[in-house]
DNA sequence: ATAAATTAAGAACGAACGTTCGAATCGCTC
DNA sequence: GAGCGATTCGAACGTTCGTTCTTAATTTAT
């Protein structure tokens, strides 16, 4: 990641990064040039010299948490681990790591009302998960393979099981601040499902 | 649910309907009058001839939405199940009564971008998770009175858990069509959270 | 049959949106 | 310090939005 040099990166990366805090902090309907003007001590004119129009506005800020929550997840899991380690991290280094970056989190999850009018995102939301589904199952077949995992556990089901979790517990703790403890859920989630995928001898005392 | 009676009635409905439709196909974006016009044969002097405003419009879908999508839900349990079925059918009849009525959860998921800007709607979406869980940890309780479940459970998180879990098997089969088979998802899901409420010596053979 | 009330129609309005554009200002080179 | 490209400014434009209002059609009641 190159520090912006030229004055036309600085201001593209201020101004995304002001899109993004309109974005996270009222909706993608909220992202208007007047509300950039408001949350920048810029005019229009500024913002419209540097970006075309308010559509690659919206695609770099879509694209921006795209890349923090992609770092914010795989990135996380060491080749280190064992296989039981990796899908418990998967749960709870991903997780933690959405919720470290709730801006983020929840441009993505503003960009969701978008999904059935715009292709394009769906496909790159769709993206994001099936990538996340697929590590997911390579962790199950690795598991199988060493032996500590069951080898009739369905890894398609149980890695959109993963990432359902993942979405679901993001998204109670994003809408209904408070109410939800995200280390508790992701604790029983990983204890459910690593009962479920590993070898009974290995879970009952 | 008394029969529309009167020409109001029945226009207001016709209106939420097409409202519905718009919303669950494009998105809350896309709910203007025009396109109103359009879904139906109407011009928008009978809009807003029965509608005060487009914001009573906007909030009757948002209730229609929640009546279908409550009615999907726990309403399916039946109190003579014990704590597991009821479990099981609180993961499987409600994903399957959701993606029954894929315009309702499509309208709730469009929804959310309005949960930031909107304490409202902030406030209606967190009552039917909290009244979810609520439930869940009800059955959840049944289950340790009966002998059936481990009584150690967090019974906070594993609510939390199984909402998670419904909230992103939902999402994930409406923005991927074909990619997710929720049967399957859900499948998984009962069977790592049994495994893991229940005690040790009814699921290790 | 006629008067009154209800409902449908569609033109017109102000506000807010994204965009465009010419003038003003800054920063650098010669 | 004059000249020039890069940048900033803010007014103005056309479009679309939700709303309002007047007129016409239809239904209901007497």
């Amino acid at each position: 990641m190159p520090e912006p040099e030229t004055v036309r990166d600085f201001r593209r990366a201020q101004i995304i990064g002001a899109a993004r805090r309109i974005v996270a902090r009222d909706g993608l309907h909220a992202l208007t040039v007047s509300a950039l003007e408001g949350e920048l001590a810029f005019t229009r004119g500024v913002i419209t010299y540097h970006f075309r129009n308010k559509e690659e506005i919206v695609q770099a800020v879509l694209a921006s948490a795209l890349a923090d929550v992609e770092h914010a997840t795989v990135s996380r899991v060491r080749s280190s681990m064992g296989a039981a380690e990796k899908i418990e991290a998967l749960l709870r280094s991903t997780v933690r790591g959405l919720l470290d970056n709730v801006e983020a989190s929840m441009v993505l999850l503003s960009f969701w009302g978008r999904i059935p009018a715009d292709p394009e995102i769906a496909e790159l939301n769709a993206r994001l998960y099936e990538r996340y589904r697929a590590y997911t199952r390579d962790v199950l077949a690795e598991g199988v393979a060493t032996g500590d995992f069951v080898p009739a556990a369905a890894s398609d089901a149980v890695a959109a099981l993963v990432v359902g979790i993942v979405i679901g517990t993001v998204a109670q703790v994003c809408f209904e601040a408070g109410c939800i403890d995200p280390d508790a859920v992701v604790a029983e989630a990983a204890g459910a499902i690593l009962g479920h995928v590993r070898h009974r001898a290995a879970s009952c005392a």
